[in-house]
RNA sequence: GCUGAGGUGGCGGAGUGGACAAUCGUAGCAGACUGUAAAUCUGCCGGCCGAAAGGCCUACCCAGGUUCGAAUCCUGGCCUCAGCA
């Protein structure tokens, strides 16, 4: 079975950092799985590591304006997959977008439907309830298995409806790997105050990349107000370093669902050791 | 010192006699997630008891007062800001 190792967890706990040293150490390549390194440039901005020894997969793949979701995630990615296994080399996949790294490990079945324009159009202008009328006329299966929470996401609620009311029946690839997860983390506040560092340390960069009309960047929004003097660069900071912290406990709150993930703490002074056992246990 | 504005929950900021433990935003906590996922959405958010309903306590700068009832009205004090000195 075609092997793959997954360094997941959430930022600013040095992963792409390990898996480099894990590439190096054991014939391997990466490939991204972040749903914003895969724009083109903004390498401070997004925190993209790069090295000149080791491939890495899916960085600068979109243009910013143009759209990208998972479903073109997971087609590249597989493909690239495939090629680093027919190079007989080990691809292993770094990023945070838990939901990528599962569409990459599991079937979706509707992934491949694509939007709509015109549909979205339509309902975009409706409520929440509205849209949950319709879905319940639509679809009342979908509605029956979606929470609270989803029932009041204009966003989901149209998927939904998009879904239910596509004639396409894409068949979705059928991931079929010998996955091995390796998760880093860390406790919280120590974590925030690592993302504050690494932010303070890109930001004079990350300010000469921001400008209008990017998709939704963490740190797009300040930089941009500091940029036309409007704050200050420690207001900036602050507001950057916070946001990436908010999403770090969001991506936290994926991943502790994720049961195949095997933990290790981003601080430990033998990381690199312990990864590296367990990984030849697995690979070997 | 005078004049004007104002002091509300971590912060911002509503409310200006009863429906106020106090709209809302933000921060915080918890959670959801099947083509926007660094997105989007949900719940909680003074303290104590409770699964909840609900109950009790302490609260809108401080001290008095008016009133059946005060964050809201009156008096005095303290503090902040703006303008004048």
């Amino acid at each position: 079975m075609n092997k793959l190792l997954i360094i997941c967890g959430p930022t600013g706990t040095g992963k792409t950092k390990l898996a480099l040293t894990l590439a190096k150490k054991f014939n391997g390549e990466l490939v991204n799985a972040d749903s914003r390194q895969v724009y083109k440039g903004l390498d401070a901005l997004t925190g993209k590591d790069r090295s000149n020894e080791v491939s890495i997969w899916l960085y600068d793949v979109a243009a910013t304006d143009e759209v990208f979701s998972v479903s073109h995630f997971v087609r590249i990615a597989h493909h690239a997959i495939g090629d680093v296994h027919k190079r007989e080399r080990l691809p292993i996949i770094v990023g945070g977008t838990g939901f990528y790294l599962r569409a990459l490990t599991t079937a979706i079945d509707t992934i491949a439907i694509p939007p709509n324009p015109i549909l979205r159009k339509t309902l975009n202008a409706k409520s929440p309830e509205a849209l949950g009328r319709q879905l319940q006329r639509v679809d009342q299966a979908r509605w029956g298995t979606m929470n609270e929470s989803d029932r009041k996401n204009p966003r989901r609620l149209i998927r939904a409806i998009e879904v239910a009311m596509s004639e396409s029946h894409v068949p979705s690839i059928r991931p079929s790997y010998d996955a091995l997860w390796v998760g880093l983390t860390t406790f919280l506040p120590v974590l925030k105050e690592r993302i504050a560092q690494r932010v303070s340390g890109r930001f004079d960069k990350a300010a000469t990349e921001v400008r209008e009309g990017l998709p939704p960047i963490l740190g797009v929004d300040p930089l941009l107000s500091f940029v036309h003097g409007e704050s200050t660069k420690e207001e900036a900071l602050k507001e950057w370093a916070q946001a990436e912290y908010q999403y770090a406990k969001r991506q936290m709150t994926w991943f502790r669902k994720e049961k195949r993930i095997r933990w290790f703490d981003a601080l430990e002074r033998n990381l690199t050791e312990q990864v590296i056992d367990v990984v030849k246990a697995w690979y070997t």
